[in-house]
DNA sequence: CTGCAAGTTCAAGCCGACTTGAGGTCAAGC
DNA sequence: GCTTGACCTCAAGTCGGCTTGAACTTGCAG
């Protein structure tokens, strides 16, 4: 197939230009060349820009899904098996932290504060908060 | 109980006293005085901080947070429901990548991009990718 | 040949949630 | 009464991952 442009590849990765540049410069991906001053892109860029989603939407930084993509296609199978476990435990709080919300939406207790299980889950979560920080919000899109 | 100071309070929640100062600024938590300069807050704070944290670990923002906790303790019970509903999604969502890298380290095809599944796995991680940004990673403790 | 949309570069800005640093104030202990 | 050290304020800095803006260059349609 032919090399497409940044704009294309926006389009079928629905990652934004800016992002792409960003990422070249980062050295997730690279570019084929330039037809002029455009950059042109192999259309397998695609494929490993589903597969830098996959990092980040799996909570690696950039610089580390960058680790892993440099030397060839080779991932490392044992940082994946980290992750996965990683992404276990959050499951669990995050699971552990949606009882609590429903049970605080069942429980007739009088003010939250007064139910002894929601008092159990707000204090897990205070120690959980303590020792790791928010995630970002949805940001809205520009006008 | 009497008051306590701000290191108290950092003591007993986990909170740095930055962060107090911070959340008092927002509107979070009051101070009920000062002795001197410093502030000295209930100890009933204690707990508001743990109804915090439960916010922050549910993916709610200061902002959001202080919004449910003005008007008394009365903390609006739809927006629990509605955040527990998200919460559920991501689990989901996580629970899907977590198979999906589990599963890059058990396939045996030759290269990841060669194998089907992790590649429409790769594909669903880009258009949620797409459409929401990452979370943040852990902080390193200053030294 | 010219106009112009779509690319380019580079530096600077933004977001949220804090932290850090400089310089100041105060209550308590000696 | 003086030192000390815990607290104070305020402005500025940090982090990652982009986005934005200004000023510029192209290839291609007309």
């Amino acid at each position: 197939m032919f090399d497409i442009d940044i704009a294309e590849l926006a389009r079928r990765t629905g990652v934004k230009a800016s992002a792409l540049r960003y990422y070249e410069e980062k050295g997730l991906i690279v570019s084929t060349g330039r037809h002029g001053l455009k950059r042109l892109f192999a259309p397998s860029t695609v494929e490993r820009l589903s597969l830098i989603a996959l990092g980040r939407a799996s909570g690696f930084s950039l610089d580390e899904i960058a680790g892993m993509l440099s030397g060839g296609a080779a991932i490392d199978r044992g940082q994946l098996r980290a992750k996965a476990a990683e992404l276990d435990r959050r499951i669990d709080d995050l699971a552990r932290l949606r009882d609590g919300l429903l049970h605080a939406v069942a429980c007739t207790a009088p003010g939250l504060m007064d139910c002894p299980r929601f008092r159990g889950i707000a204090r897990l979560a205070g120690r959980q908060a303590a020792a790791q920080p928010a995630r970002r919000r949805f940001r809205a899109e520009p006008a």
